[in-house]
DNA sequence: CGGTATACATTGTATCACGAAGTATTCAAT
DNA sequence: ATTGAATACTTCGTGATACAATGTATACCG
C-alpha cells in the first residue's frame, strides 16, 4: 500500500492498539500486522511522539524477569481518536471528489 | 485536519483535478480548494513529482499573451487513481480497526 | 552452549508539505 | 500614467516523518 495513505493512519491505529489493554512494543506490533505492519524503529518514534504529545503515558514493568515498557492511552489519547473520527467525514467528501465516476456506479 | 491525513490524498486529488480536463495551476488550486487546500508551493512540487513519474505530461500554450503550463493526464495516471480505489478497500479496513465501537452504532 | 524469539533503542537517510520570497504579466481603478 | 490587485509560476530552506540498518540485552529451548 501506498506509505502516504499510511501516515495519516499510523498515530491513531497505535492509540487503538493500547485504546482497551495496555500494551507494549512488540504486542501492539502483532496486534497491527493484520490492519498495517510497522517496523520496530517506526512504532517507537511513534510512541515517543504520542507521550511527549501526552497522548500517552509509560510504565516499566517486570514481565519473566524483564522489563517491559507499557503504554496507557489518556483522556487526549481518546479525544485523538475522537478527533480522527470528525476528519474521516472531511476524508470521504474528498474521497468522493477523487473517485467521482460519472454518477452511474 | 491532520496535516498526515491529507499526505495520501494529495497527489490522487491533483490526479483527479485534471482527470476530466486538461488544467493548469492556479485553476487546480481553484477546483481543490472546497476539497482540499494547499499553497502554491506544494502544488507545483506535486506535480513535478507526478511529471517525474509519468503520470501526467505539461504543455505550455498561450492565454492572454501569457504562456500558461497545461497539465494532462496518463494512462499511468489514471492508472494510479484505479490504485487508490484498491488501496481504499484497505483503508476502509484499518479504519475500522480505529473506531471498533463494541459493535453498538 | 548456541540459536531463536523477545524487547527496546539509536542513527542516518530520503521523502515530503509548506511558508516565504521572488519574478513577471494583466487588468481595473485612481 | 501609476498603483495595486489578481494571475501564474518558481526556488529555497525547514521541519516532520517512516524506515532500514544496526546494536544491546535477556529468556527459553534443545
Amino acid at each position: 500500500m501506498d506509505i502516504q495513505l499510511k501516515r495519516g493512519l499510523l498515530d491513531v491505529c497505535v492509540l487503538a492498539a493500547i485504546k482497551d489493554k495496555d500494551s507494549y512494543g512488540y504486542q501492539i506490533i502483532k496486534d497491527m500486522k493484520p490492519y498495517l505492519s510497522l517496523s520496530e524503529s517506526t512504532l517507537y518514534t511513534i510512541l515517543k511522539r504520542l507521550e511527549a504529545a501526552g497522548m500517552l503515558t509509560v510504565h516499566s514493568a517486570e514481565h519473566d524477569g524483564r522489563l517491559r515498557k507499557y503504554y496507557h492511552i489518556t483522556d487526549s489519547g481518546l479525544r485523538r481518536i475522537e478527533e480522527f473520527k470528525e476528519d474521516w467525514k472531511e476524508i470521504l467528501f474528498i474521497y468522493r471528489f477523487v473517485v467521482k465516476e460519472e454518477e452511474n456506479e
